[in-house]
RNA sequence: UGGGGUAUAGCCAAGUUGGUAAGGCAGCGGGUUUUGAUCCCGUCAUUCCCAGGUUCGAGUCCUGGUACCCCAGCCA
């Protein structure tokens, strides 16, 4: 039910802490900071609902800043679908978008400020060179020839490098600190680098780049953070962040914290790996409904609440995990249960005459959108003499644990009247393509007369009138990969290797009930019996499209 | 290999001055049900990575191990 309650989380502690000693005036500020190099993912979904569900919480304000600080990657389309994902989950971001590019002018004053205080040099060493100089693991790091260079040397080829007079790769800025660091981000990092290249939204006035570690830090200063979140790759890199604030002068003092990850077990969240899904066509684009990006999952049929419930359930830590799939599942069950109407459909349709019924007899059965929900009213379905119901639910034989239709024995159509199934009619190859039975008119609403010492039904199943039903195609889709963890490949593999054949099902004899003749693309429904559905946005009048978002919870015997 | 992190149930995760292991998901058992769904009830860690130690008392403190993750981009 409802939204998962918040439970507390290290990073809630540290703000509560902060607002009890008085820190930065009692203000919260968090920003959510992608960079628009591709979809957003379920992954991004949990720093989303982190940082915006800190600021409402504690009545703060969160950002939306694009950190684009690198135009060889990125894209302007992305851009706008950032922020369509964002506002879809739910979520409105205080002021007008950022752009850490917005600060490129004031990043470049900061750069001169410190070379001005000795704390920043031009390197004009090669990009071999300064790798090979900074040592690694075990070997410290070992002083640049232009380390010393004085400050007007470095404020005049800063300059230079800003006015295009370097190519690309033959000169840096870097921050002087300490070359033998056992922290390998300290040891004198770069802070601007050289790309000739266009950028999205500042054009060709800028030749050089800030580095994120240079542009972070300080945009958060601009901007007023005051908790700046991330995952726990960038730990290592939190010294460097400080010592930016510190030394930048400027009054903010933003801290950065961070937390893990979200993983999901049996698909991948890496933009890299996205990426080549949809480039090479495993996929087909980024809102295929496979993808754990956020335009897929909407597309697919999760709701905003259900990832926000999601979110808020897996919990923030600092601990490497990865979630089973199946609590995504429930969480978008669990809304979809409470909020989507009920249809029927009929993915393998199998024809049911009923024989005792008049030839063109129609009736119009009005049955509840939602049998626990009376506010959500109710709809018409016509009934006729020939119906359809799914192959699955019919047998010549069973035993008593299968409670669905039997040659011999009797089932409820849902909402309809019970129906007891005598004979059966094949083609030639002997398969069955018609099922014979007699309905008993007395039963409607209610339960027959136990006078044939029948004993109960054996259960209810859905159909869809013959005449009246809607063709469609369903979709089903099942887990992307056929493993646990795509990203851990075996020695000589590729993590395409385990892509899952059979993901997508389509299934296109399918009849929905005629109130679904022209549902709006996007609506969801729960096929009864089966499972959540959603109008894909290939649907038009001509053609009508349901994904599965996913299936019922099933728990019946497997002998049955 | 140097540094930085993390270990509580099948999967997450609370546990903050040491006081006798929350909650969710999954599982299991039962009840209601014209959806094998939902809903409801019950059950599910004598034990917190391991080994020692301190203490009346340790998931929490101390010592020593082990496992896993991250870092050697002019990516973020």
């Amino acid at each position: 039910m409802s939204e998962a309650k918040a439970t507390t989380n290290f990073i809630r502690q540290i703000v509560d802490r902060d607002l009890a000693e008085g820190k930065n005036d009692g203000r919260v500020v968090t920003r959510f900071p992608p960079e628009p190099n591709g979809y957003l993912h379920i992954g991004h979904a949990k720093s989303i609902c982190l940082n915006f569900g800190i600021a409402s919480a504690y009545q703060g304000q969160c950002h939306l800043r694009f950190d684009d600080t690198n135009p060889e990657k990125e894209d302007d389309e992305y851009i706008q679908a950032i922020q369509d994902d964002v506002t879809w989950l739910g979520f409105e971001w205080s002021g007008p978008v950022r752009f850490a590019s917005g600060y490129f002018d004031r990043l470049y004053d900061y750069a001169v400020a410190l070379i001005r205080q000795g704390l920043a040099y031009v390197d004009t060493q090669s990009p071999e060179q300064i790798a090979e100089m900074r040592g690694n693991f075990t070997t410290p790091g070992r002083h640049s020839p232009h380390r010393d260079r004085d400050v007007d040397e470095n404020l005049a080829l800063f300059e230079k490098m800003r006015d295009g007079g370097f190519d690309e790769g033959a000169a840096v800025l870097r921050a002087k600190i300490d070359m033998a660091n056992p922290n390998l981000t300290l040891r004198d990092p770069i802070l601007y680098r050289i790309r000739k290249k266009a950028h999205h939204q500042t054009g060709d006035k800028w030749v050089i780049y800030p580095m994120y570690d240079f542009t972070h830090p300080l945009s958060d200063a601009i901007e007023g953070i005051t908790h700046s979140l991330c995952t726990l790759e960038f730990e290592e890199h939190r010294p460097l962040y400080d010592w930016l604030v510190e030394h930048a002068a400027i009054e903010a003092k933003p801290r950065q914290y961070e937390f893990s990850r979200l993983n999901l077990n049996f698909t991948v969240t890496s933009k890299r790996r996205l990426k080549l899904l949809v480039d090479e066509g495993h996929v087909n684009g980024w809102d295929d409904p496979r993808m754990p990006t956020l335009a897929g999952l909407r597309r697919r049929g999760y709701t905003p609440a259900a990832i926000r419930n999601f979110c808020e359930s897996v919990g923030v830590s600092r601990a490497d995990s990865v979630i089973d799939m199946s609590l995504l599942e429930e969480a978008v069950r669990d809304d979809l249960n409470q909020h989507a109407p009920r249809a029927f459909c009929v993915i393998n349709p199998l024809k049911l005459v009923i024989e005792n019924w008049p030839q063109d007899h129609e009736e119009s059965l009005e049955v509840p959108q939602h049998p626990q929900d009376e506010s959500m009213g109710t709809r018409r379905m016509p009934i006729t003499r020939e119906v359809f119901i799914d192959q699955d639910d019919f047998r010549e034989e069973a035993n008593k644990k299968y409670k669905r239709l039997v040659l011999g024995d009797r089932v409820r159509l849902r909402y309809g009247y019970v129906v007891r199934a005598h004979d059966v009619v094949r083609d030639d190859q002997g398969e069955i393509i018609e099922i014979r039975c007699s309905y008993d008119p007395d039963t409607l609403g209610k339960n027959p007369e136990n006078d044939e010492g029948q004993g109960k039904l054996r259960g209810v199943i859905h159909w869809v009138s013959a005449v009246h039903g809607v063709p469609c195609e369903v979709r089903q889709y099942d887990r992307l990969f056929q493993v646990a963890n795509p990203a851990k490949v075996p020695e000589g593999g590729h993590f395409l290797d385990t892509l899952n054949p059979d993901s997508l099902r389509v299934l296109s004899r399918c009849l929905v009930e005629p109130a679904l003749a022209n549902a709006e693309p996007g609506s969801r429904f729960q096929f009864e019996r089966e499972g959540y559905f959603c109008v894909d946005q290939d649907s038009d009048a001509q053609r009508r499209v349901f994904n599965r978002v996913v299936g019922l919870r099933e728990s019946w015997p497997r002998e049955a």
